[in-house]
RNA sequence: GCCGGGAUGGCGAAAUCGGUAGACGCGCCGGACUCAAAAUCCGGUUCUGGAAACAGAGUGAGAGUUCGAGUCUCUCUCCCGGCACCA
């Protein structure tokens, strides 16, 4: 009597087995080739779902099909466990967050080792702890010291009840999120890291990323949103000149008007003139973040009563204060060109402000139509004084040289990214290793002094920081002058955390230093996988650390992640899965009922990676159903022993050679859908049809049960990355010694893929009329020859006459008739 | 509005270089085993006609290139994702 497959058995004894050998524990080692996978990491926020177990069992695949390749494999996992969750859950449970992440922390490990994924647990971190944290607080200081870091002023989404700063996606139809109070747009100082430094950079380097998906290389290029414009000086009357910056230069004639940010010193200065001017400042103060987003806000301005200089031809400009110009991008003044943008028009179309033509859409039209809207093509110069008859293009170039010239303007290349900022009002964070001193300044806490570690054993009531009125955090003495000081009491967003693990995997255990020599070893990071979600963010976050830590030397290479897989979204009845929608499956169940093999194949197999993957029960059992059939499949081989006899591959018989034949090509599919195309849907499905054929394969003869068992290592082998517990234990009832995951993974015999005859499709004008049984070596004249007297093809070609032949080798004959 | 990705049976999907459309799985239909059920096994399953052989149609719509198009080009429709007053 055989045994039937018992996973919530079988899974647990095996996972004893790897831990019990340290089964995935590395080191760094430079005789084998190293590969580093992947995934991002999670936030421990109670229990795994759906979407962490799709993106880990493909990390874990790609990692294990590695590993039987011979590679030295690492494949770490951690912890992104600072943030906001923690805070709310410590508001609705009386827990304090750092409790409570622990905790959880200590129940996903758990999952996690119940999927059998093949971590290196040695290597585990969790943000939150102060070895971590320690050296994020230690390279803060030295970018400080650079000048990479600065702190200003920014606005900032301010919730009034709560008295703090909320992100943007705490603001709720601009309300808060907790409060339902109107959030307003404040301004508050906070500290920040120049990534526009490393824009040029971060932008190229894309090209550099070959194994990147084209569309998160498109968004981040979108996102850092390079342009080459030029500045130009407007001369004002008893005042500083305004800059301006524009993209059009060639339109510089057609200047009616300036705009300029409420937010511009010429506006402030404007509002101490007039109380009209101020009223109106302090109601685009009030505009709110969300009206601002969704571009839904009315566009509205004031007359300063102030006129600019016209650069070129010494008119004077009258200067607007409008809402829509933005003191954040450019230099917060937009020469206005109603004629030839589209805001502008509006603004001017409202305003009753002048309009004036200068392209035209051809080298010869007299008329340009703005009547219903700004013309905004490049075209050709009139009403332009010198630079009439000129193409956009030409004139862009004379004007630049022109201003060039007058020591009125210059080139300038402008971003759309700013400045990251990165203070958060927050508790459960890590602390900013800032000391605020009135003598001294901001002064970095000295490298012997940190970590600054965050109190975890406090009173949380949820509305502000507790570090705020926490006396034995904030007092202390500024390490310059030693005078009474205090301690910046604001964290770090949690970006900066995930900005850099990846590297501290290479080296968790380095109490000295923040990265080591083994980060030379393993980085980069040859596979990364994670969410589309984080297609800017994160990896364009990531990306700029890893610039900033090659630039202290701390690691050599210039990008992070070599290649990158993001994975779709998994759904239930066509959304997503979420708590708040109450259609979530948890993992944990299926594991408990199926196993969490049979999850593994379920999302491995339902669709491939970065697809979206759509829930379905049913599916689940089909997978269970699958390695049920493979497990009564192995089962019956063994009982009968396993066969002593070797093949003999030239005395086997047409059935025994067919099923070698599949054997092969089957390896050679799941090889390449595997290692090349991560395609782990097509993977299991050659393995099933390989499965499919095998059934039918009734032959107990020595060479029969010879090619039957390669057939089935060959299926155990290329399904142990993704069914790894059960193909354990195939691989022991296979009569194998060692485990699976240090086998090697089965190599091609080419020789078999070859065949005597081989089937050939025969179209009569492009329609499939036959099949015809062809040998390999036949010659073109004699594959036409059979094609034209097939029965079939015949009733299509009589009483016409055949034009063409189109023989394709392997592939089908066409016949062309009249 | 701009950028990116899609659209293939009842469903998830496959077709890797322009060469047999629908592999594999789910579901469904029929059969075997069973007192019965579950499980398992066998057969069928794009649509239309036909007992079958086979024929006609067919990859969102329309055109084009080609001996041959799911795949390439153009136009359009719809869906998903991202960005958006960026000067």
């Amino acid at each position: 009597m055989q045994n039937s497959y018992n996973p919530q058995q079988l899974e647990p004894i095996v996972q004893r087995d790897w831990e019990r050998h340290q089964a995935f524990r590395v080191t760094e080692d430079e005789r084998l080739e190293k590969f580093y996978c992947l995934s991002m990491l999670p936030y421990p926020s109670g229990r795994l779902h759906m979407g962490h177990v799709r993106n880990y069992t493909i990390g874990d695949v790609i990692s294990r099909y590695h590993r039987m390749q011979g590679k030295n494999v690492l494949q770490p996992m951690g912890w992104d466990a600072f943030g906001l969750p923690a805070e709310n859950a410590a508001i609705q449970n009386q827990v304090p967050p750092a409790q409570w992440t622990y905790e959880n922390i200590r129940y996903m490990r758990d999952q996690l080792k119940r999927l059998g994924f093949a971590y290196d647990w040695s290597r585990e971190l969790a943000t939150c702890h102060p070895k971590y944290y320690h050296w994020e607080q230690w390279f803060f200081t030295r970018l400080f010291n650079k000048g990479l870091v600065y702190k200003k002023k920014a606005v900032v989404n301010w919730d009034p009840a709560d008295q703090t700063v909320l992100a943007n996606e705490q603001v709720i139809e601009g309300r808060g999120w907790r409060s339902g109070a109107l959030v307003e747009r404040k301004e508050i100082a906070q500290w920040f890291l120049r990534i526009t430094e490393y824009a040029d950079e971060l932008l190229q380097d894309l090209g550099k990323l070959q194994g990147w998906p084209q569309q998160v290389k498109t968004m981040q290029a979108n996102w850092i949103g390079r342009s080459e414009g030029i500045e130009i000086i407007f001369e004002v009357k008893n005042q500083a000149p305004v800059h301006v910056y524009t993209t059009r230069p060639d339109t510089l004639m057609g200047v009616t008007y300036m705009a300029i940010a409420p937010q511009h010193a010429l506006a402030t200065q404007a509002a101490e003139a007039s109380a009209k001017i101020a009223e109106f400042i302090d109601l685009c103060k009030q505009m709110k973040a969300s009206e601002v987003e969704a571009g839904t806000l009315e566009k509205c301005g004031i007359d300063t009563n102030l006129y600019a200089i016209h650069p070129l031809t010494d008119e004077k400009i009258p200067i607007w204060i409008a809402n829509f110009v933005l003191i954040e991008y450019g230099s917060g003044a937009v020469m206005s060109v109603p004629a030839h943008d589209q805001r502008d028009w509006e603004f001017a179309t409202k305003y009753r402000l002048p309009i004036k033509p200068v392209i035209y859409p051809t080298s010869d039209s007299t008329f340009v139509d703005i009547s219903q809207g700004a013309f905004i093509n490049q075209g050709w110069l009139r009403n332009s004084a010198q630079f009439d008859g000129l193409s956009s293009q030409q004139a862009s170039e004379k004007i630049a040289a022109e201003l060039d010239n007058k020591n009125k303007g210059c080139r300038q290349v402008n971003y759309r990214l700013r400045d990251w900022g990165i203070s958060r009002q927050r508790y459960w964070g890590c602390p900013i290793p800032i000391i605020n001193c009135d003598q001294c300044g901001a002064v970095p806490v000295p490298e012997e002094d940190l970590p600054v570690r965050l109190p975890e054993a406090i009173d949380f009531d949820g509305v502000t920081s507790p570090l705020k009125s926490l006396a034995e955090f904030a007092t202390v003495e500024c390490p310059k002058c030693r005078g009474a000081a205090t301690r910046e009491t604001d964290t770090f967003d949690t970006f900066f955390e995930s900005s850099w693990y990846f590297a501290r995997y290479c080296c968790v255990d380095n109490d000295i230093s923040m990265l080591d020599e083994r980060a030379h070893y393993w980085m980069p990071v040859d596979q990364y996988i994670g969410g589309i979600e984080h297609a800017v963010l994160h990896l364009l976050y990531a990306r700029f650390f890893n610039k900033l830590m090659r630039d202290a030397g701390l690691c050599r290479n210039d990008e992070p992640f070599t290649n990158l897989l993001t994975q779709g979204m998994v759904l239930k009845d066509g959304t997503k899965m979420s708590k708040s929608k109450g259609n979530t499956v948890d993992p944990e169940g299926l594991i408990a009922k199926y196993g969490a093999d049979t999850v593994r194949l379920f999302v491995m197999f339902v669709a491939p990676p970065h697809h979206t993957l759509e829930w379905s029960d049913a599916a689940v059992e089909g997978a269970y159903r699958f390695i049920n059939k493979l497990w009564r499949l192995v089962e019956n081989h063994a009982e009968a022993g396993v066969p002593s006899e070797t093949l003999a591959i030239n005395g086997l018989n047409e059935k025994q050679r067919g099923l070698r034949r599949k054997t092969h090509k089957t390896i050679k599919k799941v090889t390449d859908d595997i290692g090349k195309r991560y395609t782990f849907n097509t993977a299991i499905a050659a393995n099933m049809e390989l499965v499919n054929e095998m059934t039918s394969f009734e032959d107990a003869s020595p060479q029969g049960r010879a090619v039957y068992h390669e057939a089935l290592e060959a299926v155990v082998l290329t399904l142990a990355p993704i069914l790894p517990h059960v193909c354990h234990v195939f691989w022991q009832k296979l009569g194998h010694a060692g485990p699976v995951h240090q086998a090697r993974w089965p190599s091609i015999d080419l020789n078999t893929l070859k065949k005597g005859n081989f089937e050939l499709v025969v179209q009569v004008n492009g329609k499939k009329r036959a099949i015809i049984t062809i040998p390999t070596d036949a010659k073109n004249a004699h594959i036409e020859a059979i094609a034209l007297n097939n029965e079939n093809v015949q009733r299509f070609i009589q009483n016409k006459k055949v034009m063409k032949r189109i023989v394709v080798p392997g592939r089908l004959v066409n016949i062309v008739t009249t």
